[in-house]
DNA sequence: ACCAACTATTAAACCCTTGTTAATTAACTA
DNA sequence: TAGTTAATTAACAAGGGTTTAATAGTTGGT
């Protein structure tokens, strides 16, 4: 994972960013609000830690500012401040928990782990990427390289079932029951039409191929196989 | 929202209960962990609230016991232990945030609201229901009291326009523009053909009939309308 | 280098979905 | 109640997606 520590204490700062490195994870620190809200914006974090009271910018802005254009990272925000009022304003803009100084770094992890976490069970898959390949559930979409393709349903089937299984070998047997629904061999090379006609529209037209066959076996989709 | 709280001392009880009627919110109490964790399975809440320490089965049992088998509902740890290590732990088998007595009754309802909120934002509408009509959009599959219907692409984008306006009526006019992608009348009656399949699909093998015509105007899904 | 097995491509046949038409039925109005 | 309008449904036709089948091309082993 990788956080953004928005933090003007240098002492602070250096506390949480060791931590989350000695845990072997990645963090970015910004010292004032306006840099640390350019980075929250540019850059794709799994969460961010925000210092209540910042020069400038405070921490409690910087949070409305990213919830008000639709940004819905976890943010936690930390803060010196004991009475029970302040300690709420910064959920009710939209943060998702707060923390008190002094605080020990393990619980400062978990909870940030948690936040993590959350997002990941509450979000159902809606959207598949394998390399510049994207393929959306929802609006049954698929883009290379930001350029929409046009797939027919079953073509639509066998690459959300590649999709999901990429990186992995897909046998034929496979193909048949997961795309096609059929418990037997058709005795006819249906698969392989497909496959090429799949080729022609994510493959064909850009540099390198992400549809490749192991010969004997099956197809696999991936960047380098 | 509908809360359930877990918690065996009365005091403790009254006064979280007492906090959330004020607020206008139902909330459920259970004063064992038995009785807590059967309520979970069996009701539908919004979010839990479960005191650590419990006699029989404890707070962290209970929590462990939902997400063991799949339940993904925000639950909060109340208690009065004050090592980092314990308040970690809860956390750390699937509770979504900690809070230590003595607190305050704000931070606490706040920090639900934040639960239920994010959970919210995270999960994207992947399923839609009217009465016990269902349309799963990622699966592509549509229920009527719990038996599958294979509908055509067309009657799928139909019913999902309707359902995602369900009580309202929605003008030929609408279904033209947003289902067939016609700006303009096709001097045919497209629709009215479609919408015949589709009844009897949804509505013909069941008792009440959700799609109902309003003369003159269009159609509207909707239990009574 | 050759052969056998496997895979890719293309074109045509087939079948399913969709749209049209038209006849029937229902609903509203005078 | 008759006349008119709107809605329902069955049958047909067209278009397009899917499968088949035939042909060409690869790959790996001997």
């Amino acid at each position: 994972m990788h956080i953004l520590l928005i933090e003007d204490d240098q002492s602070v700062a250096d506390f949480v960013e060791k931590g989350f490195i000695d845990k072997g994870q990645a963090i970015t620190h910004a010292a004032t609000g306006t840099d640390g809200l350019g980075l929250a914006k540019d850059e794709a974090y799994d969460a961010i830690i925000i210092d209540r009271m910042l020069p400038e910018l405070d921490g409690i802005s910087i949070v409305k500012a990213l919830r008000d254009e639709g940004n819905t990272i976890p943010i936690l925000i930390l803060s010196a401040l004991g009475e029970v009022g302040d300690r709420i304003d910064g959920l009710k803009v939209g943060a998702d928990d707060y923390l008190a100084k002094p605080f020990d770094f393990e619980e400062l992890y978990t909870r940030i782990e948690v936040l993590i976490r959350r997002r990941g069970i509450d979000a159902p898959v809606t959207r598949l990427k394998v390399a510049d390949l994207e393929l959306d559930l929802l609006a049954h979409e698929v883009q290379r390289a930001g350029q929409k393709l046009s797939l027919q349903p079953r073509e639509f089937r066998l690459l959300e079932y590649l999709m999901r299984n990429a990186g992995q070998i897909v046998t034929r047997t496979m193909l048949l029951e997961n795309v096609w629904d059929y418990h037997f061999d058709p005795q006819t090379n249906v698969i392989d039409v497909h496959i090429s006609r799949l080729r022609q529209k994510i493959d064909k037209e850009f540099d390198k191929p992400l549809l490749h066959t192991v010969r004997g076996s099956g197809y696999v989709l991936n960047t380098t196989y």
